[in-house]
DNA sequence: AACTATTGATAACC
DNA sequence: TGGTTATCAATAGTT
């Protein structure tokens, strides 16, 4: 339900993320409003950003509701007891740390290290995914350099215009670029071939970037 | 977003309260989904039916989500309880999660995802990282590969050398590896070349990572 | 439980 | 962040 289809998972571009979270936090709590009074249901959400900001809503009060839910689960303890609030952070706090060192672990057999006890199939496994982080690395390095190719080639193209501007005021409104060329009056820059600069420009930014592939290359082998 | 429009108040008509309660219910449990998803958030939803059934959806655990809101209203309502004990595994819970925060994007950034924002030189040194694992990774699997081979080696000589010993007491004292190649009497198995079967078995298991190699090689280019 | 006409939500853009 | 609009998705009413 927008200009595009969407697939559900997670948006990787922070900004963008931000926004949708924006709007679809207030879409949710819209809907959630409208069940509890469409239905007579008694709604509680919570909704804690990647920031860790609390957003929430309530159709009575969320203290009711989490009681209720509580009494529902039939586990009411901990909320109150600060004996067992301690012992769930500490549960809390272990369960992250297993968490960590399991992505650390993780973390260095991609970084190539700690490869002991990994049988020949896992390290083809890594082996292939390497390769495709490689890709997918090298894809978007490429995408970026043409695309400031481009860039520095359309603002090259304005300059480029501007000269010929400048260059007409200055030694009248005769056409150098088609007319002129063997003329005494000097030439703006770029115009000894009498069209646009774009091969010029390209040829000296494709260099570095030819340059970065080769690199890449020989290092692979 | 139906065939008319609605007002939003307490549907009468109990049969289509509940029909719509139903509806409602399932589209706000999916739309709670995505936002979890889409936007890494920490999403919990209570729902109460009119006749007192409990739905719910938790992105992580109820449980845990419920923990988060009470100590987010408590830290709000500055009723902090007094036990450091409780503040402290809260602070190590937090650092935890930061801590697994930048890993987890650092290994997106490792599996070739998320690397919006990543300037050409960051690439370039994700780019040479993954090169390094990957001949890590490589070097790591072609010295499993090989030390199998030895293992494999070294366990069919001493089979081969049983094996003489076997033929030998069966057959007489003969050397047959050297002189009774043509007899009637049968070879033990491998003998056929009248040496130990090495190349058949390095032929074999060479065969594997060979295979192995070139596959990477195709995947790269 | 299906089916659609319609409204509502929202992705992309500014 | 907030507004606009073209699209897609949810769903109200119907079968």
């Amino acid at each position: 339900m927008g200009r595009g289809k969407i697939v559900i998972e997670r948006i990787d571009n922070s900004t963008s993320r931000q926004v949708t979270f924006s709007k679809r936090r207030k879409g949710l709590i819209k809907k959630a409003k409208e069940l509890a009074i469409l239905c007579d249901a008694q709604v509680g959400l919570l909704i804690f950003s990647s920031t860790g900001k609390l957003y929430e809503y309530a159709s009575t009060s969320m203290k009711s509701i989490i009681e209720r839910y509580n009494a529902c689960k039939e586990e009411q303890h901990h909320q109150i007891n600060p004996e067992a609030e301690v012992k769930f952070w500490k549960r809390e706090a272990e369960i992250l740390r297993q968490q960590l060192q399991i992505l650390q672990e993780n973390h260095r057999q991609m970084m190539g290290e700690q490869l002991y006890g990994l049988s020949v199939r896992n390290l083809q496994d890594l082996e292939n995914q390497l390769e495709m982080s490689l890709q997918g690395v090298r894809m978007k390095k490429e995408q970026i350099l043409k695309d400031e190719i481009q860039e520095l080639n359309r603002k090259g193209n304005l300059i480029f215009q501007e000269n010929v501007e400048l260059y007409k005021k200055v030694y009248g409104t005769t056409d150098t670029a088609t007319t002129s060329r063997n003329a005494f009056v000097p030439l703006p820059f770029g115009m000894h071939a009498g069209g646009p600069p774009q091969e010029l420009v390209q040829l000296q930014l494709c260099q570095p970037e030819q340059e970065a592939y080769e690199t890449s290359d020989t290092a692979t082998k």
